[in-house]
DNA sequence: CAGTAAGCGAGACGGTACGTCGGGTCTTACC
DNA sequence: GGTAAGACCCGACGTACCGTCTCGCTTACTG
């Protein structure tokens, strides 16, 4: 059974990697049919894997969401001042994040789906953005969740911004980390 | 031919707002066939105000922005201090584009879509930002471009909080004018 | 509404005769693609007149009862002695029957599927062998329901014969006639 | 290879046991996977044996030729009269057809796809029939062929009566014997 | 005031994508 | 060796939505 295993996870890394192509260049618009033969699948197997349209946008989610939670693992982000932790994370954010825009601009982003991703992504913001408070590192004025979903808006920004040619990652970075940490600390 | 042009402006009137309430409540998902009866008119009808699906969308955002806009221009922004100026902006942004969360985030919003957008919307935000750049009130440091890039994506946020309940519209409001205010002051 | 109401039957019209056409070339293996194109319509339009395959053979196959049945009611079979109604019968049945070949033998012929078949085409005959029988001209030791069914074995042989290029239609029906009369005559 | 021949047989044999069984209950409509599991073996054998499903429909029309060929030929008939030499046969027909009635009405039954029927099962017919036209037992006003078709048809309705209850075995061949002797008796 | 033209509702139609299912081909592991 | 298990491709089926069209009707403008 391990062979069987491994083609599985072969043919679903395929199958993630040419839907996020895919759905990149054309957005909500693409066909499963196009999807399909990106990944180099017939239509039916695709939905072998994912019974519906949805489930496959849910999966692809959930696959950015694994791996940015990967890397803000790697971060190490409770063993450093808060400062340099959120110019990580910011980092974090705009590097890994390009491969996603898509998701997370698109339509799959419907509220609730991903009850996951609160605690894999934005609850080690909000932990870091306590522990600042804590501190005294940031302004204790700011409720620790209201400044996680301002923070999100930023990153976003700056991930259009770099999408868009406007910036490069690093400037786009730089950008975020100076107005948010100058406009939130103590 | 008045009463006739009369009758087409409410009628479209209605299909925008009916169109509007959809989308807000179904996204993106919404059929036209919902849209035409939330509007009080049948499926026809909108095909002869609208060839498009997308053209009913775009004339939405469209709307959107002019109304947006006429408010920013009520707000008389170059006659008062940049500071005052920014927080009346938030405001506006935040109060007015609850009707239009949908589309903010909608897949609608193709890039290149509103070449209109930008002189209407953007401008009046940058000139603000040159401003207070040129009279010593914001930083100056940062590009007006980039800085209203920012800001979009900091009001974008604070029309999440309010639309999905997790702040009211003055505490959003506050809540991104003190953050910007603060990050951005010279 | 009349207009509308005619176009229906007009185009259900090139349904039915167009799937007949089809399914007596292609048999049962005809695609509904196949069949829609030979009627001039979509797919889509087919679906829109029976929600089924199934429910399109069905339909098929009552046209092709009702239109027997009319003819057997042409025929007047019980102004004319019982020989001859015999022999109009056999006629009508090879004649007409000739256009719903594939249905006589197809797949679509599952039992109780047409209870009205009974009604407008077995009992004319059975009645016929009824007379026949009161009046001394047919053997008194037959059942008519089975001699009907006999009866309907020698019809879809003839049918076969005229259908495969074996024999004409009037050699075929003078067969049948000739064998099942001398058969069955008192 | 005694052993594995020998297996193989038996698994041909379940396959066509199987198949016949499912097809006379669900008809056209069975599914490969239905008669595979029915015969006790895997879709994937099924497909080792049979390279298509009308090769599997085939083949079980084969077995059904040949056992009729068989018992046709243990009925002696040239060497009794004619008349009794009609009588057998439709008794072997009707007793033995019993078993395929899905195969003489089924959508297998595609004209050209078994020629050797004709030679096993038609010309023992035909060539009776011609036996019976030479000595003066039959109508010599009838081809040989047709009367052969025609008592196929007169043989299917024989099944039909049996398989759907309307008659037994006895009484419907007795109907079939009497009917068609008397009909074309010299 | 009567005639007419423009806009609306109703709804059929073609097209296309989605999700399901069965047929036919292949590989891998088991015996 | 042959079998079971099962993935895969292909193509048909049935459903739903979009965009186009034609019809009848109402209504408001016109001679």
């Amino acid at each position: 059974m391990g062979k069987s295993a491994a083609l599985r996870d072969r043919v679903l890394g395929a199958i993630l990697t040419g839907a996020a192509a895919v759905m990149a260049q054309r957005g909500d618009s693409a066909t499963l049919e196009d999807i399909a033969s990106a990944a180099g699948v017939s239509r039916a197997t695709l939905y072998r894997y994912f019974p519906t349209r949805q489930a496959l946008l849910s999966a692809m989610t959930l696959a950015g969401i694994d791996e940015l939670s990967a890397r803000i693992a790697d971060a190490n982000l409770p063993t450093v001042p808060v400062e340099d932790a959120i110019a990580r994370l910011v980092r974090v954010f705009v590097t890994t994040g390009s491969k996603y825009v898509a998701l997370s601009q698109g339509s799959g982003t419907r509220s609730g789906d991903h009850p996951e991703a609160d605690a894999l992504l934005a609850e080690p913001v909000r932990s870091l953005f306590r522990r600042g408070i804590t501190d005294g590192t940031l302004r204790a004025d700011l409720d620790p969740q209201l400044l996680t979903d301002l923070f999100g808006g930023l990153i976003k920004a700056a991930l259009d911004l770099t999408s868009s040619g406007r910036a490069g990652v690093e400037e786009a970075s730089a950008l975020v980390v100076s107005v948010f940490l100058t406009g939130t600390r103590a």
